[in-house]
RNA sequence: GGCGCGUUGGUCAAGGGGUUAAGACGCCUCCCUUUCACGGAGGAAUCACGGGUUCGAAUCCCGUACGUGCUACCA
């Protein structure tokens, strides 16, 4: 019944975008790939009052980092404009009229305050549900406990009204998700949900159903959360399009908190310390910043690799996917029942996987920002991508880089003297005075022909290599970290060794004289 | 409270009647390196509980517990 495959992410415009929502368009997206479909972002912006100023741009900037690129949507174009469904208010109307002339929805008058004080009589009564269903709506005001000439005049006076969806008791409303298999809901506990809200915008319950049928779109993958309110949808399909034109549901698993207590939400970043949008989210009214992946470092192949594989895997042992490998060997059918915990440790280990697996090429550019962020300027490009080959496999993070690879740009300001006093003695001072002269009479500056004098030097003075080795480091570099010595040396140049040593040695002589 | 969904090491997870119950992250030990990392070799740690069905249950069924979601004119 349908052509191709079409799926859409629905997303409301009410800023930032979680792990959760980059997972449900990351599913939605694979799934539209490996089928040869068509992948739809469609803005839910019906509930003015949320809707924050920027978040729709947001939103696909997000995307475009994350490669996710629709085919269809506000910015892309494509059959079934317009793509944002408070453009689209006027069709949803058509559709919730058609649901009351069919007997299948009806007037609602009731304000808010007559609903709260039927929910105050319900608890009275000791009764389980609070709902607006077949148990009360005979005793509210509507068109259905209101004669037609009633109804008609309520309507012809300016009431404010809403449409409510009508659903009949003691059904049972089977349907088949495609992760979770056959389901079923007895609509004794359904409500009738409002489809049509007083100012005259469709709820989400009416938007989804209308939209996807207009749009053709043949599967529907979605949060968790929306399980329970499958039914009213399933209710809709058959009222207005037919079951046999409904799209396949798909319900997510939710990406929960590490330390357990509910969904993953955007005020756990901060308490936990790492990121939960995909990029830096800045609430226009507040200024308040809300931390991305990417501004964290984040390479986004690795963002989309950590959150593919959390509630969802191939059966392999393969945990490294790109993109495309995705694409290739996602199943939705494979995708788990249950929500996941976030670990932020594992997936800094996915960054660190994708920084070595990546050619330096690729976020060369990241990094080099970092490094003029912090003063460093007049990088020049060759070098820094020497240097960041040197150093790409002790680095989780982009920010790593500086801390990793800082001292090949600038020399260091302080030294672990920590680690050199016990060693330091006149013997050293004599033997580093007379490398510095070995140094400087080096036909070539290559690590090799370093190390070579280097040890000549050491037998000659009669001093243990490994020792001085480490001294050298801590000369050059500041602390005991980076890659091999010689190579440090080599990479940073002849003058620059040599000149951070006689610095060194300053502060290393003046060591002695206190120790002794 | 009602209803839905779920539950394999601390975390992500494979496994769907017979397995020594994979693998990864993290943690620990050792090797490599007189640095940090990478890499390599090991280690500790798991089928929520109780009943069934069965020769045999992590796997099937029931119950309980726990977790989680929904219960808005929010999505």
């Amino acid at each position: 019944m349908f052509d191709k495959v079409r799926v859409r992410f629905a997303p409301s415009p009410t800023g930032g975008l979680h792990l959760g929502g980059v997972r449900t368009v990351l599913f939605n997206y694979l799934y539209a790939r490996k089928h040869g479909g068509e992948f739809i972002v469609r803005i839910e912006d019906t509930d003015q009052a949320r809707l924050v100023a920027g978040a729709e741009k947001y939103i696909f900037d997000c995307l475009d980092w994350c490669g996710l690129v629709p085919d269809e949507s506000v910015l892309h174009g494509g059959p079934y404009s317009p793509y944002r469904q408070s453009e689209r208010k006027e069709s949803y109307r058509q559709y919730a009229e058609q649901l009351v002339a069919d007997g299948n929805a009806y007037y609602a008058f009731d304000t808010p305050a007559e609903i709260e004080k039927m929910r105050e009589n319900l608890k009275a009564t000791g009764s389980n549900s609070l709902q607006y269903d077949h148990r009360v709506r005979m005793k509210m005001n509507n068109s259905l406990s209101l004669s037609p000439v009633e109804t008609a005049a309520l309507i012809a006076s300016g009431t404010p009204y809403v449409i409510r969806i009508k659903v009949d008791e003691g059904e049972t409303i089977p349907f088949t998700d495609m992760i979770r298999g056959e389901l079923e809901f007895d609509t004794n506990n359904v409500d009738d949900k409002v489809l049509l809200k007083a100012d005259g915008m469709p709820t989400y319950h009416l938007a989804v159903v209308v939209d996807d049928y207009l749009m053709k779109i043949s599967h529907a993958f979605r949060g968790e959360e929306w399980l329970p309110s499958a039914p009213i949808h399933i209710l809709l399909w058959k009222y207005l399009f037919g079951l046999d034109n409904m799209p396949q549901w798909a319900h997510l698993p939710l990406i929960l908190k590490p330390d357990g207590n509910g969904k993953l939400s955007k005020r756990d970043g901060d308490r936990l310390g790492f990121p939960v949008y995909a990029m830096d989210w800045i609430d226009p009214a507040s200024n308040e910043i809300t931390k991305g992946f990417k501004e964290i470092g984040f390479l986004p192949g690795a963002f989309i690799n950590l959150l593919a594989v959390l509630g969802w895997n191939d059966g392999t042992e393969q945990e490294i996917f790109s993109l495309e490998q995705l694409v290739d060997k996602f199943s939705i059918e494979k995708v788990h029942k249950g929500g996941a915990k976030f670990d932020f440790e594992k997936a800094k280990w996915f960054n660190h996987e994708w920084i070595k697996k990546l050619d330096v090429e690729n976020y060369h550019g990241r990094v080099k920002e970092i490094f003029e962020g912090k003063g460093i300027k007049n990088i020049d490009d060759d070098y820094l991508h020497k240097v960041m080959n040197l150093v790409k496999e002790r680095c989780s993070l982009l920010p790593d880089f500086y801390m990793q690879a800082g001292f090949f740009f600038e020399a260091p300001v302080s030294f672990d003297e920590v680690s050199v006093k016990p060693k330091w003695d006149e013997g050293k001072t004599a033997y580093f005075n007379l490398l510095i002269s070995e140094f400087n009479s080096l036909k070539s500056w290559d690590a090799v022909a370093m190390e070579e004098v280097f040890k000549a030097t050491a037998i000659a003075k009669n001093i243990k290599a490994g020792e001085l080795q480490m001294i050298l480091r801590i000369m050059l570099v500041g602390t005991k970290m980076g890659p091999a010595v010689f190579v440090i040396a080599e990479t940073i140049g002849k003058e620059e060794t040599t000149g951070r040593i006689l610095t060194a040695l300053e502060r290393f002589n003046g060591l002695a004289a206190t120790s002794a």
